[in-house]
DNA sequence: ATAGGGTTAG
């Protein structure tokens, strides 16, 4: 990429253009290759990274999950004399707190507070999505009353981020007054925001109120989408209303959407709750041959799970392997509805040869794996084969 | 040129 390489033609790309490039390699998962063209652009072109290029490797390494690395970065940069900036903060916010570190996050933004350096409206929304996604739903309204406070006025996503966040803690009268107060601020709910109140509203059996909001959205101009039709249909089919959920679908299908794997979900999850598993493997099959949806770990999960419950482990086994023929990851939920299916059995042997592969897949257990595992093995007396399948993950996420 | 919110399982 050195203009030196560019016979007959003076091209020396810019700084800018470096830095254009470096984000596009990191916005495609290939931020090792961009971090190789800041090198070489050093080396080359004699320009020093600015702060974009930090950030926009920054960015690279933590949608990647390397947050070492995104840390080893913004070291260097200051090593270097390189400004951060609240772009470099935000960016290593959101890395962090979507990798579990969100006591680290609030370390670093109490750290760049002090050095002068502010949030601003992002920093809030990223702090108060992650709040919400740890279940700390006071934290995040603290850190929203925090905000003006802080004479940072919050804009529409500080708004939409947290009536999402109680939406999804299905706290319906906070996120309704939160929306309330959005509107007076100038900020009316956008389709993610009504999708989630009507969501949350159907969860909690508000069909009246999600009613209301559904029509407090078309008065608004906003038509139902994708979203809006699948959270129906999952309401009135969990609730056993089939033929109205099939009539919602309908409406779905002729205002040009096509059902897609979360309505297949929300299907077949209902029929499976209605303890008609055959109905449910309808539309399974269906789904396989009749249609270009794929297939997901999530659909298997729902099968699989109500096959081991009904005393049909074998199918449940047998859909295991047609899961992973297709080339979909079994996760540990799989694995954890077909370790109880198992136990129930008391099929001892099946059960180590899914441990064992749990394992070959580096699939982590969880606390219902080892749960469901340290009960039933420690009854039969295999600490043994226990203790060898804790160690196998010891190794792998040591070796990873 | 770089940063922020969405649906299905357990």
């Amino acid at each position: 990429m050195g203009g030196s390489e560019c016979d007959g033609i003076l091209v020396k790309p810019d700084l800018v253009l470096y830095n254009t490039l470096i984000d596009g390699l990191c916005k495609v998962g290939k931020q090792e290759e961009g971090f190789k063209l800041m090198e070489k652009m050093r080396l080359e072109s004699g320009y020093e990274p600015n702060t974009v290029t930090y950030n926009c490797l920054i960015d690279g390494f933590c949608k990647a999950g390397e947050i070492e690395r995104s840390y080893e970065l913004f070291d260097q940069m200051k090593k270097d004399g390189v400004v951060p900036n609240v772009i470099t903060l935000n960016t290593l916010l959101d890395g962090m707190c979507k990798h579990g570190r969100v006591s680290t996050a609030m370390g670093l933004l109490a750290e760049m507070q002090e050095k002068g350096l502010k949030g601003n409206s992002i920093t809030y929304t990223i702090l108060i999505t992650s709040f919400c996604s740890v279940n700390n739903v006071d934290r995040a309204m603290s850190l929203f009353n925090e905000m003006s406070e802080n004479r940072c006025s919050p804009d529409a996503k500080v708004y939409y981020s947290l009536i999402l966040g109680l939406c999804q803690a299905r706290r319906m009268d906070d996120a309704l007054c939160v929306a309330s107060k959005a509107k007076e601020a100038g900020f009316g709910s956008d389709i993610i925001c009504f999708n989630a109140l009507i969501g949350g509203l159907c969860r909690k059996n508000k069909i009246d109120e999600a009613h209301k909001t559904l029509k407090d959205m078309e008065e608004a101009g906003i038509k139902p989408d994708r979203h809006t039709y699948n959270t129906l249909i999952s309401y009135f089919s969990e609730k056993g209303q089939f033929e109205t959920a099939h009539r919602v679908l309908k409406r779905m299908i002729d205002d040009g959407y096509f059902p897609n794997v979360v309505t297949y979900g929300a299907l077949i999850h209902a029929y499976c709750l209605a303890g008609n598993v055959d109905e449910a493997m309808k539309i399974f099959q269906n789904m396989s041959s009749a249609t270009n949806v794929p297939l997901n770990t999530v659909i298997y999960n729902i099968l699989i799970d109500t096959l081991c419950k009904s005393d049909k482990v074998e199918d449940a086994i047998s859909l295991l392997g047609v899961m992973k023929d297709k080339g979909v990851r079994p996760n540990t939920t799989t694995y954890n509805a077909l370790f109880k299916g198992l136990q129930e059995r008391n099929w001892v042997e099946k059960a180590f040869e899914i441990m064992d592969q749990m394992t070959e897949n580096t699939c982590n257990p969880d606390y219902i794996t080892m749960e469901v595992l340290t009960q039933w093995l420690s009854d039969i007396g295999e600490t043994e084969k226990l203790r060898s399948f804790v160690e196998g993950y010891e190794v792998s996420t040591s070796t990873a």
